[in-house]
DNA sequence: TCTGGGGTCCTAGGACCC
DNA sequence: TCTGGGGTCCTAGGACCC
């Protein structure tokens, strides 16, 4: 893995450390070196912990309930999760990295791919990305690099877990015999693509290390699971089979849901609710230009509260054309409900799936579609896009959204949208 | 009392066709 | 008595990711 030729790519994988804690620190500084969560939706689990929480032994998706007295002990701070917020530090995070490359990859919320290139001193590339974080954003990030993107991710692991590289590691710089020595100590569990599932498979058959793993045979192992693990052990060796994706492709479908933060009972509580989600489906299928040709509406009851009874159920409903309008897959929604209600059950979530999606722009005409009502609907549409880009994105519900939304999630700990909100600014004070 | 949400890809197996 | 077989399409479910 010497970097002795210059084919041998260079992939950067730069990420955040406990990313929506470190964002929450950006503008609450008196949460530094503090134990802090960040709990998901219904400030139901954990989805993010400072390195002090880590330590405690507290798992990634933990329930949060389950947490409170050892939280008192230890003085945990949980806040309520702020999307707006980590979605504005996102952008600016990526569109600072893109600096570094024309070839960037946006993986996640929270990491990026980049190629770079090798006439520079990578390693020390790595470093300046970090510094750059730190100093334009208040973000810690970990940078790895490697010749694959599966060994990248595999270097920007070791950058974080081992304080000796500090934050930045490069597996294309080490020797080989030191790069395997490194292998041989990390877990199979921690390859990208090897969940835990196929972990206890792999160390069943003797694959307890990422070292075994990438001198296994790949034909054997491919025909053992499936392709994707065929494609992991490659790119350990060393082999590119997972191309850097610098266009986003186009979406497969969308989805809106929510768990209730009260049981529903009522068929007209789920109206409201889906009716809901359908809204911030659709306006979601609109700003990505798309249009949805069939729709999928779930209903489910608590899976966790075993001795309720139990009552899981979904529809499938395909529309005549390809649509966006936010009243015509209102209607179909509500008559989909009608078939898969059933009273005598509480509620605990409900869904809507936008499915089959393509682009709005080359939507093909209908036989027997009507131009007239057609173009009618898109102009309300149309309407409602500009009235809610003015006035907010709730200014307008369907009739049956409801007003009082009892089964809203709960949000008790939300800090302040500091940067997409004007109301809620930081206050910065002078002298 | 309280257990997230939003995605992708792959495979097996059934339906269907010739 | 004999009771096809191969290809394709679709869907549900599994596994995984962040």
């Amino acid at each position: 893995m010497v970097n002795s030729s210059s084919r041998i790519k260079n992939i950067a994988l730069i990420d955040a450390n406990n990313f929506y804690v470190s964002c929450e620190r950006v503008f609450n500084p008196g949460l530094l070196k503090k134990p802090v969560v960040v709990l998901s939706n219904n400030d139901g689990c954990v989805v993010a912990r400072s390195n002090e929480v880590k330590a405690l032994g507290i798992k990634m998706g933990e329930p949060w309930f389950k947490l409170r007295t050892l939280a008192q002990k230890h003085g945990i701070i949980a806040l309520s999760s702020n999307y707006p917020l980590y979605a504005d530090m996102s952008q600016r995070m990526m569109t600072l990295l893109g600096h570094f490359s024309p070839f960037q990859e946006v993986y996640s919320i929270d990491e990026c791919f980049l190629l770079l290139d090798s006439q520079y001193d990578i390693t020390h590339v790595g470093q300046t990305m970090q510094k750059n974080m730190a100093d334009c954003l208040g973000l810690p990030v970990g940078v790895g690099m490697a010749a694959t993107k599966t060994l990248a991710k595999l270097a920007n692991h070791v950058a974080k877990k081992r304080p000796m590289y500090a934050g930045v590691c490069n597996f294309n710089t080490m020797h080989v015999d030191d790069l395997e020595h490194l292998l041989a100590e990390i877990d199979v569990s921690e390859v990208w693509g090897v969940g835990a599932r196929s972990a206890d498979q792999l160390r069943a058959m003797g694959l307890a290390n990422v070292l075994a793993l990438r001198q296994a045979d790949e034909c054997q192992l491919r025909r053992r699971f499936s392709v994707v693990m065929g494609r992991i052990v490659l790119e350990l060796k060393g082999i590119s089979c997972l191309a850097l994706e610098t266009i986003m492709p186009p979406r497969k479908q969308i989805q809106s849901s929510r768990s209730f933060g009260t049981p529903v009972y009522e068929q007209d509580e789920l109206v409201e609710a889906v009716l809901t989600f359908m809204r911030r489906g659709v306006r979601r299928l609109r700003q990505q230009k798309l249009m949805a040709g069939a729709v999928h509406l779930f209903i489910q009851t608590n899976p966790f509260r075993e001795r309720d009874p139990q009552y899981r159920q979904g529809i499938t409903l395909p529309l005549p054309i390809p649509t966006a309008d936010e009243l015509q897959l209102a209607r179909i929604v509500r008559s989909g409900l009608t078939k898969i209600y059933r009273p005598g059950y509480a509620y605990h979530k409900a869904g809507i799936l936008l499915t089959e999606l393509e682009n709005a722009a080359g939507q093909q005409g209908d036989l027997f579609s009507d131009p007239a009502a057609r173009q009618k609907s898109g102009a309300l549409m149309d309407t409602l896009d500009a009235l809610r880009q003015r006035f907010g994105r709730d200014i307008i519900h369907v009739a049956g959204e409801g007003v009082c939304q009892r089964w809203a999630i709960k949000s008790a700990n939300r800090s302040p949208r500091y940067t997409t909100n004007w109301t809620e600014l930081p206050v910065v004070r002078a002298g």
